[in-house]
DNA sequence: ATAATTTATCGTAATATTGCAATATAATAA
DNA sequence: TTATTATATTGCAATATTACGATAAATTAT
C-alpha cells in the first residue's frame, strides 16, 4: 500500500535506515562534500554552488539535520552548517557490522 | 518537478547516493543483517523472517542487487544471496572521505 | 524605520517508492 | 508428464519524495 511498514522493524533499524536515506541523493551527497571541502561551515554559499533553487537546498539541509547527519549554528547573518562526526563515526561502525567476519565461507 | 536533477551531478555522486539509498529502508537493513547472521546465503528463508509479502522481499533483493550490495548466485533448487564485501568496504572508505580530518576548527 | 540579505515554509505539480495480489517463470521431485 | 517449490514480474493503489515559485520570517545595514 505504499505506507512504509515501519514499525514492523526495529527502532534501530529505522534510525539506521533513515540517515541512510538522508545519504541516498546525489544533491545531499554534493551539499555534503562541499561542506568538507569548505573545510569551514558555509551556509548560502550552497545555492550559488548547485543547480539548484535556495528551497530546494534549504529542504536538503533540514532532512540532512532532521537526520543528524549535519549541525547548524547562527553565525552573524546567515546559519552556519556543518558535518557531525560523531554520526559519520557511528555509521561507519554500522557499516563495518554489516561487512561479515573474513574467515567465513561464502557461497558466491 | 519532482524528476531528481541527477544529470546536474557527478557520476560518481549519484552512484555513491544510489547505494545509500538501497540501504535506506528498514526491510532492506533488516535483510541484509538477517544475511550476515545467516553466515552462510540464504534465499526464501527471509519471507519466512520478515513480516512483507514474497514479491515485496523479491523487490527489495533486487534494489540491493542493482545497487551492488549483494550478489546472487543460484544454489541447488533456490537463489542464494550474500554481502558484496568489497562494495561494503568501498562504502566505508567513501563515508570516511565525509569525516573532515580532526585537526580542523568547527563552527558547531 | 526602511531596505537588503539570508533562510524557512507553504502550496502544488511531477515523479518515485512501497507493498501486495495475481500471475509467470524456472527448476527439481515424483 | 505432472506436481511442487522457489523466485521473478506485472499491474495497481496508496503514499512519499523532489523541485520550485511565492511568500514569510529573521537578521543586519543604512
Amino acid at each position: 500500500m505504499g505506507l512504509s511498514k515501519s514499525s514492523f522493524f526495529t527502532e534501530e533499524q529505522n534510525i539506521l535506515a533513515n540517515k541512510f536515506k538522508a545519504l541516498g541523493h546525489p544533491a545531499r551527497i554534493a551539499i555534503l562534500q562541499f561542506i568538507v571541502k569548505q573545510g569551514k561551515c558555509i551556509c548560502s554559499t550552497i545555492v550559488d554552488e548547485l543547480p539548484l533553487a535556495q528551497p530546494t537546498i534549504s529542504q536538503h539541509l533540514k532532512e540532512l539535520k532532521a537526520a543528524g547527519i549535519i549541525k547548524g549554528s547562527i553565525e552573524g547573518k546567515g546559519i552556519c552548517y556543518c558535518i557531525d562526526e560523531e554520526v559519520i563515526k557511528a555509521l561507519l561502525g554500522q557499516l563495518t557490522h554489516i561487512l561479515p567476519s573474513k574467515n567465513e565461507t561464502y557461497c558466491c
